[in-house]
DNA sequence: CGAACTGTTGAATAAGGTCAAACCAGGTGG
DNA sequence: CCACCTGGTTTGACCTTATTCAACAGTTCG
């Protein structure tokens, strides 16, 4: 073991951070991410006081969000792109503990230090709370901080449901549920058929997996000539025999 | 890989759930674990509000609390004893995702249905919320539900840290953070200086860390001829460098 | 068009798993 | 009180899976 993925080759530019304009948040009626992440258990009043303290604010890709060990600046939901939650050992061995896609809540509300760190995998925009105002909010509206519980549960057992897969699951069952938990959220978000965009590339699955790259790609590889997907281009892909993936996913053949 | 340990040898009678008496709970005045967990957030009026409805249940050891896919039924805070909580895949593999102690809150006050399972290791005393009280009084008291979200978010850090653990650290670190974690917890409630005292075995450490019992015995072995630990009977661990444990933890040697 | 990545494939290696035997401690019963 | 049994644990020999190392192919972009 000790398998270094090489951290972030070139994308990375998280300066002008000061700089950068924050924007009024896009009007909220016409906002794809409404009926996901906070927004949902909100009534219109409430939803009006959250939107009087969101920001827009924008990432391009490979920048970081935020760091570990740095005071919270970032909490809010994606609203466009994609991002990477991970966590470093002190040589640079990286674990991705989550991807987010929009509606996704991104940033704790809870500790004044990250324990994380976030990337933009693709130019991202995020609907952003200043901590503060949001603490203030979360204790005035509990239907706020209902949600904030539910999601922090929610996420909690996808961590617990991870660490099944990477403590007991093999190679081939860890790319499958992968597969099938980005084609069961597209499905739940209005799935075309169209192929699956992976915004992340090979190394960021590993990272997600706790595999290597070569083998990621020897498991997509088996995938591709067995049928159950079809590839093009690596970061686009074809889900063929859904039922089949996901009966990898628990049961390896 | 495929390492199944056996699950539950003779220690399992979850039978007479019905039958068990529910006791009236110690008094608060004298609960060991008041000042962790739930109740330290709360005022005595809301605490008193909250011991209305807790009762005590008692689990011998090898008992099942609740099973995954069942409908919740115990939700509450461990007073004594020690319980994992662990995840199965269909053929049996099995992946403990946290031991609890006295302090440590178990079940979800959020889904109705388990998403995992808890077993008592040891005979375990908990101070138990019936379901629909609890959510009422948590819509109640804005500090009771803003304390659950602040131990889910302590929970989700662990399980990310965990996920680190099982995705990129060797046997060797996975054995030394264990032990760190168990000596850092002793110490931080009063440890003094005995030897810890392992509710679990060897099995459910494996599970516990993604490895077999076999791997995690040599480990054993080698931190005790090293002299960096000094075990007693298997159960029974004393930390003898504490500080060369602490570094096997993060970077192998 | 060529440089620089990113991804794929192959061969060799090592970490940890599997299988099997020995060991040990705690409980039982003579 | 001690021999015996039994389940958990340790240790050893061997094997498998995934990693490592290395070469090659495909893309992307200046």
């Amino acid at each position: 073991m000790g398998q270094v993925s090489e951290t972030k080759p070139i994308r990375d530019h998280a300066i002008g951070d000061l700089a950068r304009p924050r924007h009024e948040p896009h009007s909220c009626e016409t906002c794809d991410v409404r009926s996901l992440g906070i927004c949902v258990a909100l009534d219109p009043v409430e939803q009006a006081r959250l939107r009087t303290i969101a920001t827009s604010r924008h990432f391009s890709a490979g920048e970081t969000i935020f760091s570990a060990e740095e005071p919270v600046s970032v909490i809010g939901t994606v609203v466009k792109g994609a991002v990477k939650s991970y966590k470093l050992l002190p040589d640079g061995r990286q674990q991705v503990v989550g991807f987010l896609f929009p509606g996704d809540f991104v940033g704790s509300a809870i500790f004044n230090v990250n324990r994380c760190f976030a990337e933009a995998l693709s130019p991202v925009e995020l609907c952003v709370f200043p901590y503060a105002p949001l603490q203030k909010l979360m204790a005035d509206i509990p239907a706020l901080e209902h949600q904030m519980l539910k999601i922090a549960h929610g996420d909690l057992d996808l961590a617990q449901e991870w660490m099944l897969l990477l403590g007991r699951k093999t190679a081939q069952e860890r790319v499958a549920t992968f597969l099938c938990l980005l084609f069961d959220k597209a499905r739940s978000r209005g799935y075309c058929g169209a192929p699956l965009d992976l915004p992340m590339n090979r190394s960021e699955i590993a990272d997600y997996l706790g595999l290597t790259i070569e083998t990621v790609s020897r498991q997509f590889s088996k995938l591709k000539s067995s049928g159950i997907i079809a590839v093009s281009g690596s970061h686009a892909i074809e889900v063929r025999k859904p039922e089949m993936l996901a009966q990898m996913a628990a049961s390896s053949d």
